[in-house]
DNA sequence: CTTGACCTTGGTGTGTACTCTAAGGTTTAT
DNA sequence: ATAAACCTTAGAGTACACACCAAGGTCAAG
């Protein structure tokens, strides 16, 4: 299969294909006579746990060290796979809660502002910027 | 002030003053003769200002939207600014549910693996990116 | 036999918020 | 007088995940 066929079937383009295999995340089955890249069912699959892993949350650093261990099952241990995953989850977790606060506070904001076509001199949003410092925590 | 007194007291980099300055977020108060930056305390109240506006999540552009409303107060409407907070609240609450999916399937992957020293052949977590679609529905 | 659709490489651009470097000028203390 | 500590500018580098472009080669249909 051609990058073009193959890059449609999985719904991604033909740079990101070219991309993963400069870093080193998918490399085509082989070659045509011309140079063109020629995908088989190995690619379609590897390309298929990579896509489910960015679905999951794994950046591309990440679902690299993945694979390596998936080359490579019975050099590594559940352990590991299990480590990585639960590194992410956590690292995931601070940024939800990091935006947790952000929402907070927003609506904090927004709901002290009235809303309405009046001049902002008064704006309860703005003053509240300029005057405090406690709205985080 | 000179940059260097003035970023310790607010706890950021020279650098990152001179960047805000560059991108229209802060301008010194004044220069001195040989053309270092001197900075009073309008410019102190501007960037506590916002400081607090990044606390809560406002990005630098959208902090140089509130800088221009704040500016012109009487040329601008509350609701131009409840408007800018709610979008951003809204922005932010989508980007925690798409965590927050990354966060559950990452769980489920977790909690399925057991985590042992024993070569990751059989590990659940990959047999599941290798196999189903169905994680993220 | 040519048109158009595809493919190749290498390189640049995007957005965010800085950080770092080089090469040089100024100020302050000793 | 000189060294340390500060300041200046312009420009490059960082991370992430691509998108886009130019210049050219290849392939199938009409």
């Amino acid at each position: 299969m051609k990058i073009g066929e193959f890059a449609n079937q999985l719904g991604v383009s033909t740079d990101t294909l070219r991309y993963y295999e400069k870093h080193n995340l998918l490399t085509p089955s082989s070659r045509t006579e011309a140079g063109y890249r020629d995908y088989g069912e190995t690619a379609l699959q590897q390309m298929k746990f990579i896509l489910r892993a960015k679905n999951v949350g794994f950046s591309l650093a990440e679902i690299k060290e993945l694979l390596q261990i998936k080359f490579k099952k019975h050099q590594h241990s559940c352990h590991e796979v299990k480590d990585l995953t639960i590194q992410k989850r956590d690292l995931v977790a601070e940024r939800i809660a990091e935006l947790t606060r952000f929402h907070q506070s927003l609506s904090v904001l927004a709901d002290k502002c009235c809303g309405g076509q009046e001049p902002a001199d008064n704006c309860s949003i703005l003053t509240t910027l300029e005057d405090i410092d406690g709205l985080t925590q």
